[in-house]
DNA sequence: TCTGCCTCGTTTATGCCGTACACAGATTTG
DNA sequence: CAAATCTGTGTACGGCATAAACGAGGCAGA
């Protein structure tokens, strides 16, 4: 029953001990020690309690169960806000964006500027992931989001919503892109996780399959791609597939830049165009003034 | 030291003993039955035994461990081509195509029908996954392609080679759609892993957490999103990324073509124009010739 | 000062998991 | 017919999460 929304949610206070005993923080500072050495598989509350000199059964004083305990361990990273890493090429802009809220403050129009917004989030993403790899480990579909998750959701929301897209479209690119930011940070994570576990190295292991190699030949189009280089220096899959990603996104908001005027810009239902005057813009009042109200808002 | 390979990819003859007794077969369908009913978690070589009325320690007598047992499953369920299900909207032309090899026979120039051609494979793996959700959840970067992996990959990697892709674009493409659908997959399986666990459904789960909506309520792009039903009837997910990912693809391949003459079409390095003359294609005589050669061979 | 409760950590135990190893019966091979 | 090989069994180990009962210290009120 107990879910751990309290223990996310809770206002981060002075922990009233400083000196001994077992607190949240320490165990949850201890857990990310241990996942980033060792991956989320390597995380044990055995190896958590050993850690800090305590038997294993003292941590369930703190927290509820492991889960809870991971989802801790997820928000308290998230909220390191990762400096820009100088390896990445960041085309972020350098001016400082508000971090939430969008920005219709009538000097940028329908929200030309949200790719370089988006992207940048995409990347802090990364960064965050490989910094510490076993946050895309974590899966689940029950996650209980903390304060940190919520904000970085926000922040890239707010990035589209300037856009042409409707909302369900808007909440679908940003679902897209954080699926793939995982699953880049996924396949990152798995050849650290076997060469921990096996003690040899990627390169050896797929190395001694030749086994398997010879097998391949048998198929034209690999063994073509091969032959020509394909497989010497390969592509750099997460800015590959950011890069097309965002591509996607953008034919997306170029079709519903031009058949703007069929569906409402606040709700997305269809709008059957005015007979005379300016093409309308919205479905109705009622979205007009929620549009009007929510400019206003932040 | 026994990683599998040969039993990925022994001949899959007439098991001589067709009655009583274990065999290799017999175990591999018997791990899918269960992983199709309990997820990859719910698989233990205890179950597996169980089911087969043998003891724990028979299987290792006709497999090498759990690892081993879950890639042979995973190879004998690609097997099945899965039909055609009427449920999904499938682009896919009628005229069978060749499963094998780029067809360029003359008749079509520069593989013009490589998004139909890769959508359908594309969706092809997604109602693989959905028959067997598990599918998904084996990670890894150790796993043994079987003969019917690979075969599904060369197919993939066909339908791009006809494109003015270079070699390690076309790879990182082919990776970009696998990595999709294997992420959209396992957002799939999760909910379904949890409701198994926990005997909730997600919805009623999902519900009962008033307390996180109540502090969303502060994200004022999430709450302009909510109100105007953005989480109402939301985008497919598979539907929405892959037609973005496709459209990035796209992209890429009509920009290759606008400045195809800098890369040679076989190997992708940069090429200088020809001074007179038709545009060069190739960078060299050798390339040229591999091309011609791959070309006639199958 | 005594009493009862509350907090924090410990001890013990249960039930899963993969699999190493020694053994036994059957079957095949020399 | 004997030896070797194949197949299946039983037991055991070390790992995991966590349930439940227990004990020591602090602290409030009588």
């Amino acid at each position: 029953m107990d879910d751990g929304v309290e223990l996310l949610w809770r206002e981060r206070g002075e922990e009233s001990a400083p000196r001994a005993g077992l607190t949240l923080d320490r165990i949850v500072r201890a857990g990310i020690e241990l996942a980033d050495a060792e991956g989320l598989e390597g995380l044990s509350m055995r190896k958590v309690a050993d850690r800090l000199g305590f038997t294993t059964m003292s941590l369930y004083r703190h927290v509820p169960g492991r889960d809870q305990l991971v989802a801790l361990m997820r928000d308290a990273v998230m909220s390191e806000h990762a400096p820009e890493d100088p390896s990445d090429r960041t085309d972020e802009p350098r001016s400082d964006h508000q971090d939430a809220g969008p920005q219709e403050d009538g000097s940028d129009q329908k929200g030309a500027d949200w790719r370089p917004r988006l992207e940048a989030l995409a990347r802090q993403g990364w960064r965050l992931r490989r910094r510490h790899p076993w946050l895309a480990e974590v899966r689940g579909s029950r996650n209980i989001p903390g304060p940190n998750a919520v904000a970085t959701f926000e922040r890239m929301l707010s990035t589209l919503i300037g856009t042409p897209l409707r909302p369900h479209e808007v909440i679908a690119a940003v679902n897209l892109i954080g699926r793939f930011v995982d699953a880049e940070a996924l396949s990152l994570v798995e050849p650290l996780r076997e060469e921990r576990r096996s003690g040899v190295s990627e390169e050896e292991w797929w190395g001694a399959r030749d086994s398997l190699y010879e097998r391949l030949t048998a198929y034209p189009t690999i063994t073509r791609l091969w032959e020509s280089g394909g497989w010497d220096d390969p592509e750099d899959s997460f800015e590959f597939g950011l890069r097309r990603i965002l591509d996607g996104i953008e034919a997306l908001i170029q079709e519903r830049d031009e058949t703007r005027d069929d569906s409402c810009r606040e709700c997305g239902k269809p709008l059957e165009p005015a007979a005379t005057g300016r093409p309308r813009v919205y479905c109705s009042r009622a979205c007009q003034q929620r549009a009007y109200r929510t400019r206003k808002k932040p």
